[in-house]
DNA sequence: ATGGTGGATTTTCCA
């Protein structure tokens, strides 16, 4: 089996990129965020034709997630069940076959200290009860998606620059550590030990040429899940070329 | 350069 995690920034946007992706290279799950658009407007037709199931969670303009899986979507839950989260468009649980998908776009939070900084910590507390009351951590379980924080300073280009700035800060880490502590390793540090290996290139400062990335997207898995991954990387061929989102897919591979 | 680019929708928000 084959898991990939993508921020695809507008799935109406990115369509040719997706699709070349999935023919590419064949992923058995994909957890999309940031569709952008609502479900009715979702491209489902193209997709589907390359033999996908499709689950979405959207809505007008922002955030947006979305599963696609070549077996059966079944249980699916969107959102976590509060309604002031849930007017924003971030969690999308899903079983495919014996796995259980967790698909989150987690908040931004703009800039350390903002309003929405402070939303983003409080929301990744709520993240973890819904997990505690929601999802059972003895099957093969893979929280997923955009977590917008990189999890040590292995994970940042030039961690100086970023000390305690918005996606890195202390407060951050400690509550996506916090999330972690239901029972979840990061997938990708079971294979790649060393630095410099990243998910996201900021537009705005022509990021990616210069190599300024940050690792931001996230497999992370229960123990059963954990056990059975026997690979994870990040598709770079994904982040060059025609009209690229501004995150790089990552695809686990599971025994 | 507290800038820059990109997406959806609009005359700006969000990242």
């Amino acid at each position: 089996m084959r898991v990939a995690t993508w921020n695809v920034n507008s799935i109406r946007a990115r369509l040719p990129r997706v699709l070349e992706f999935l023919e590419r290279k064949k992923p058995d799950v994909v957890c999309l965020q940031e569709t952008k658009c609502l479900d009715e407007q979702f491209p489902r037709e193209p997709i589907e034709e390359q033999g996908y199931q499709i689950a979405s969670f959207g809505q007008k303009t922002y955030n947006g997630v979305a599963i696609l899986a070549r077996q059966r979507i079944e249980d699916v839950i969107r959102g976590v069940g509060d309604a002031e989260d849930d007017r924003e468009a971030r969690v999308l649980c899903a079983t495919v076959g014996d796995l259980v998908l967790v698909n989150l776009y987690v908040v931004n939070g703009q800039e350390v200290g903002a309003e929405r900084y402070h939303y983003k910590l409080a929301w990744l507390g709520r993240l973890r009860t819904f997990l505690d009351h929601r999802i059972d951590k003895s099957e093969k379980v893979i929280v997923t998606g955009d977590f917008n924080i990189t999890i040590d300073d292995r994970d940042v280009h030039d961690p100086e620059r970023w000390r305690e700035k918005i996606l890195c800060s202390s407060a951050e880490r400690e509550a996506l550590a916090n999330v972690m502590g239901w029972g979840l390793k990061d997938a990708f540090r079971k294979f790649h030990e060393e630095g410099g290996h990243y998910t996201w290139w900021d537009f705005r400062t022509l990021a990616f040429k210069k190599g300024w990335g940050l690792r931001i997207d996230h497999l992370l898995m229960s123990p059963a899940a954990f056990e059975a991954c026997t690979n994870v990387e990040i598709d770079l061929d994904s982040r060059t070329g025609e009209k690229p989102s501004d995150h790089a897919p990552v695809i686990a591979e599971l025994a």
